[in-house]
RNA sequence: GUGCGUUUAGCUCAGCUGGAUAGAGCGUUUGGCUACGGACCAAAAGGUCGGGGGUUCGAAUCCUCUAACGCACGCCA
């Protein structure tokens, strides 16, 4: 359904097209000054120039045409041309009952749905998740949820890292260790053993312990390279030992993400590029894009209005190796391929925007992708500690997020046994609740471009603008809900009345800007724009609530007309919440 | 060096296509507990929107110069 703003608008917009002006100096909006009005409309003073006439003048006479119009309780001028507006309670009950008598809650399914993909950069196997990866997978989560709940197919793929130097470390520490594994007998031609010589925590180990050894040794990373190479041939052992790798890390993936309540629908990896590269590089080379250049292979992607140089993009290194940008290339190829995708969503972390620079404008070059399909970039900033500086765990070490996220859950179970009497094993569901809504609201209330600051004590504090004080806010809500049902009542939808008091219409007017924010949420990929929103209805309901008793009111047709109003704010915010990527608990 | 980003209250951050007196939270000060859940509500103090110039009836917002900080700049990911 419309966006109140345009109903009002387009009232406003009559009225100015009546007077004999342009009717686009109608479009109003939400008022800055609410001490004022609800909602105005500069367009008067726009309309200046074009009429040669005193903005106050145009204003009169549009507010002139808008007397007696039932949306508006008031309509003024005011010096030197506002319009200033405030709705009729009767429109605004009209316009809420609708909003929930709508299965989407007043937002439009995308008339055209698209099919997104989203990327999150590649978390790398064999190694432990660490705070880094935190961003991007709640950003894209969040992306995700709202992009289907604007209507369109949104696949998120995790895009796993696991065909780089890093696998070559690992085989060749693996490798040192123990030698006599058959892995690594090249005569050997039987089946591989079904269990993997390692555990996640031995993995875990292992590759900080190479990558060590190889900084310092030139001939242990030599061999790492050439164990890399091998494994990108085909060497059937290490083909087989990554295999194992892979499964003993995804499963250890999939447990973690699982905790921040984060899917994938794709587990595809980097080496599932692999078998497009000779093809695309052959490709590249055959139609005149490619050419080598110092032994590598390149690609030029500088345009003329560049401001400054863009280096151009290596296809293959000079040993013939694959990159970074290789696999990003041939992944594209694949996706084509696979889902005809109209736009691809990359959530990573924001430095690496020159890499993407060139990896989209390769792949619009040579004609990877059809000229209408949309790359887009979505780079997010560094999550800092509270001197400012990356986060690290108090030792200075990298803080991995099973840690993290374990850390919280037990300051938020302590938080809520300290508070209340209650069953030990509800209060641990709980906290999980309470703990991620804390860490995914304090990421996601910040712009995503921006570096923040992960405060810790702030974020689970149950006060000001956080996670828990929007959990609060619903659990209380409810309570109320199951109180008054209990008590005989039914919650029911259509008797929503003209508010009683100001505190009330100021809920009202939050609520019904719901699809507004989510359309806008989805257009800019602005999930902070949630945040805010249902911060304020929060604080609008908490208000309302606090002003008006509502179970021990007389007047049961105006408890119905609350109560309804009531399960809307709760179904709003929960809808929001399930957008973040988190939920409520019954109590807390 | 070149480019990009950031700079708004003591701290952490909003600020929609330019609009009236620049908004929140935390912290500080003050008031409200017979609790539909006080994990709340109400109020006060606190800002030359980094600085200069310009466009405009009107600028935190647009243009330009400048400063500080951060980041990125061909065979790492």
């Amino acid at each position: 359904m419309k966006k109140i703003l345009d109903l009002i608008s387009q009232e406003v917009m009559n009225a100015f097209e009546s007077c004999g002006y342009d009717s686009g100096y109608g479009k109003t909006g939400i008022s800055n000054r609410p001490d004022l009005c609800e909602y105005q409309c500069n367009g008067a003073m726009a309309a200046k120039k074009k009429y040669q006439k005193a903005p106050i003048m145009i204003a009169r006479e549009v507010v002139e045409k808008l007397q007696g119009n039932p949306v508006f309780e008031q309509a003024e001028a005011v010096n030197p041309g506002f319009i200033n507006l405030r709705v009729s309670g009767a429109f605004l009950a009209d316009y809420l009952k609708k909003m929930n008598g709508d299965e989407n809650l007043s937002v439009e399914k995308a008339a055209q749905p698209e099919t997104i993909i989203i990327d999150y950069g590649g978390a790398n196997v064999a190694k432990p998740l660490h705070v880094g990866h935190l961003r991007s997978a709640i950003i894209g989560e969040s992306v995700k949820r709202i992009g289907r709940f604007a209507g369109h197919r949104v696949i998120g793929d995790v895009h796993l890292g696991d065909w780089g130097l890093q696998m070559g470390l690992i085989i060749t520490e693996v490798k040192k260790r123990h030698p006599e594994l058959v892995y690594f007998d090249d005569s050997y031609e039987g089946e591989y053993p079904a269990e993997a010589p390692f555990t996640i925590s031995e993995l875990e180990e292992i590759y900080p312990t190479a990558s060590a050894k190889s900084k310092e040794d030139p001939s242990y990373k030599d061999e790492a390279l050439e164990a890399t190479a091998r494994l990108q041939d085909g060497v059937r052992g290490y083909r087989a030992l990554w295999q194992h790798i892979l499964n003993v890390s995804i499963a250890d993936l999939k447990k973690n993400y699982g905790n921040l309540n984060v899917e994938f629908d794709l587990w595809k990896k980097e080496s599932d590029a692999q078998p497009y590269i000779p093809d695309m590089a052959e490709y590249m080379k055959k139609e005149g894009y490619a050419y080598q250049d110092q032994g590598a292979l390149i690609v030029d992607v500088k345009e003329e209005t560049d401001t400054k140089e863009v280096p151009p993009c290596i296809i293959l290194k000079s040993d013939g190796a694959a990159l970074y940008t290789t696999t990003d290339l041939a992944t594209i190829i694949d996706r084509m391929k696979e889902y005809q995708p109209d736009e691809i969503i990359y959530v990573v972390d924001k430095r690496q925007e020159m890499h993407f620079t060139q990896v989209f404008r390769c792949a619009r070059k040579t004609k990877l992708v059809n000229d209408d399909t949309k790359l887009k970039f979505l780079g997010f900033g560094t999550m800092n500690g509270k001197d400012g500086k990356p986060f690290k765990t108090r030792e200075g070490g990298v803080m991995r997020l099973e840690r993290l996220i374990a850390d919280i859950n037990e300051q938020m179970y302590k938080k809520i046994t300290e508070n209340h009497e209650v069953d030990p094993d509800e209060a641990r569901e709980t906290a999980k609740l309470v703990a991620l809504s804390a860490i995914k609201y304090g990421d996601l209330s910040n712009q995503a471009s921006k570096d923040y600051i992960f405060d810790t004590d702030k974020f689970t504090s149950f006060e000001g603008n956080t996670g828990p004080y929007i959990l609060y806010t619903i659990v209380r809500i409810k309570s109320i809900l199951n109180k008054y049902r209990s008590g005989g009542g039914t919650v029911e939808k259509g008797c929503m009345k003209a508010p009683a008091n100001d505190s009330e219409k100021a809920l009202m007017m939050e609520t019904a800007k719901f699809n507004s924010v989510i359309s806008q949420a989805y257009e800019e990929t602005a999930p902070h724009k949630i945040c805010s929103f249902i911060y304020d209805l929060s604080n609008a309901f908490n208000r309302f609530y606090h002003e008006t008793k509502i179970l021990s009111h007389e007047d049961k047709e105006q408890q119905k007309s609350w109560i309804e109003l009531l399960d809307l704010t709760r179904e709003v915010l929960e809808t929001s919440i399930d957008l973040l990527g988190f939920s409520a608990p019954e109590r807390m």
